[in-house]
DNA sequence: AATCCACAGGAAAGTATGGACA
DNA sequence: TGTCCATACTTTCCTGTGGATT
């Protein structure tokens, strides 16, 4: 036998099952449909858009909803010779209203004529109704992920660019997407009613929807005979359990896959899913520890030692001495307490530690329990695998195995 | 009911960094 | 080069909070 041999097939189009893939056929979603085709009803009219606000947890099918309809209504367009102009953008990685700006001028310019930071916000609002000005006629944007915005300013000047007379030409529709209902409270009133002209929520799957989903997606995705439906339930309660959460339960089905493919199998057992989430639940910690700041790794790894000495759960006070111990070993300034705290609470929205509210009131007032809510060893092997704190981590990790 | 603990977390200001432009 | 505009991260200062204690 040589080195290299064929995989063996189980996958048909293991493409199907990745985040970007979009379904012909939307399912679990109808009541859902319905209302966003009548939100989006005034487009085909040739009326200025509404601005649509959809919210609900993660992997719930709005962005898939939104795909869908979207290519739906272009093309429905063309029959009426009506010109919409679709732009879509993540905001996950854009933090203010300006990046945004950018970022949307960039999507409406060629390759060859993108801009950076470095103007001010006047030019590039400038440069942005230029842009959309020049494009014309019905001009739809999604803005997937809205909440990682942290100002307004956009989505008030976006609505408001006819009446402030800086459109004349284009009409411009948002469409809005949020995991965080509490973004919309955070709204000023004025940018509420703009935006939120039309919401739609959608509510978390159901386990047996998700079954529905997963099988529809494994019917493509996978050769015949190769996924039982054991399998599938088992993926699908995965992803019903916390969230109702559609992506999780594909993800952890594509690393099913791809276990059974490595191990050579000709169909998915029920243990490979075991594994498989297991190896998700690594990379998210993997990759979790990597974003940190140089300051939450040492935060991090000051109540990993706590934690293995047994001194969780502990109070932020208790991790500042130690925390400044690794910092002493690591030659960094440390932190002052209260940002110190930022990092122990970030690691909490993380998933990597739990804190639970104490209150002993008047003799104790109120604070915040933590403890690491992961293996440490997985952990430990996170932050080594991390470059810029390796060299540090290994000394102190030194010294510590010398002090127990 | 009033008090009070001990931290939570908001706000503002500061530091370091980097691109555009003249 | 220096100025202007932006961001990420931090420090400083502060008010808010919930329940045990009085």
């Amino acid at each position: 036998m040589g080195l290299f041999e064929p995989d063996t097939e189980i996958y048909r189009d293991r493409d199907v099952l990745r985040e970007d893939y979009q379904p012909e056929k939307i399912v679990g979603r109808d009541t859902e449909l319905r209302q966003y085709i009548s939100a989006l009803q005034p487009v085909i009219n040739g009326d200025q858009p509404s601005n649509i606000f959809l919210y609900g947890k993660a992997g719930v099918g709005k962005t898939a909803c939104t795909g869908y309809l979207l290519s739906e209504l272009q093309s429905d367009a063309e029959q009426y010779n009506v010109n919409i102009t679709l732009i879509r953008t993540n905001c996950e990685d854009l933090s203010t209203s300006y990046q945004v700006a950018i970022q949307l001028i960039n999507e409406l310019r060629l390759p060859s004529n993108q801009v950076t930071t470095g103007y001010s916000k006047r030019q590039v609002y400038k440069m942005l109704w230029e842009e959309l000005e020049s494009v014309g006629d019905t001009i739809i944007i999604v803005l997937d992920e809205v909440d990682h915005i942290d100002d307004d300013s956009i989505l008030y000047q976006i609505p408001h660019a006819r009446a402030n007379g800086n459109l004349s030409e284009a009409k411009v529709g948002i469409i809005g997407i949020s995991n965080d209902f509490k973004f919309r409270e955070s709204l000023s009133s004025k940018v509420q009613s703009s935006l939120c002209e039309k919401e739609l929520q959608f509510p978390a799957y159901e386990a047996d929807e998700l079954r529905d989903i997963l099988r529809q997606r494994a019917d493509v995705a996978f050769y015949d005979g190769v996924i039982s439906e054991a399998v599938i339930a088992k993926c699908a309660a995965y992803g019903a359990k916390d969230a109702g959460d559609a992506r999780q339960s594909l993800d952890l089905l594509m690393e099913t896959g791809d276990i059974a493919v490595e191990k050579r199998t000709s169909e998915l057992a029920e243990s490979h899913v075991d594994e498989a989430r297991e190896s998700l639940e690594k990379s998210r910690v993997v990759e979790g520890v990597a974003g940190l700041t140089h300051q939450g790794q040492i935060v991090l790894y000051a109540l990993l030692m706590l934690n293995e000495e047994g001194k969780t759960p502990t109070r932020a006070r208790d991790v500042q001495p130690r925390y400044e111990m690794v910092c002493n070993r690591a030659a960094v300034d440390p932190l002052v307490p209260r940002r110190m705290r930022d990092h122990l609470g970030e690691l909490a929205m993380l998933g990597i530690a739990n804190r639970i509210e104490r209150n002993k009131g008047e003799s104790g007032g109120r604070y915040y329990e933590y403890s690491l809510d992961t293996s440490p060893k997985l952990l430990l092997q996170a932050l080594q695998e991390t470059v810029d704190v390796v060299g540090e981590i290994e000394t102190t990790a030194q010294w510590f195995d010398g002090q127990t």
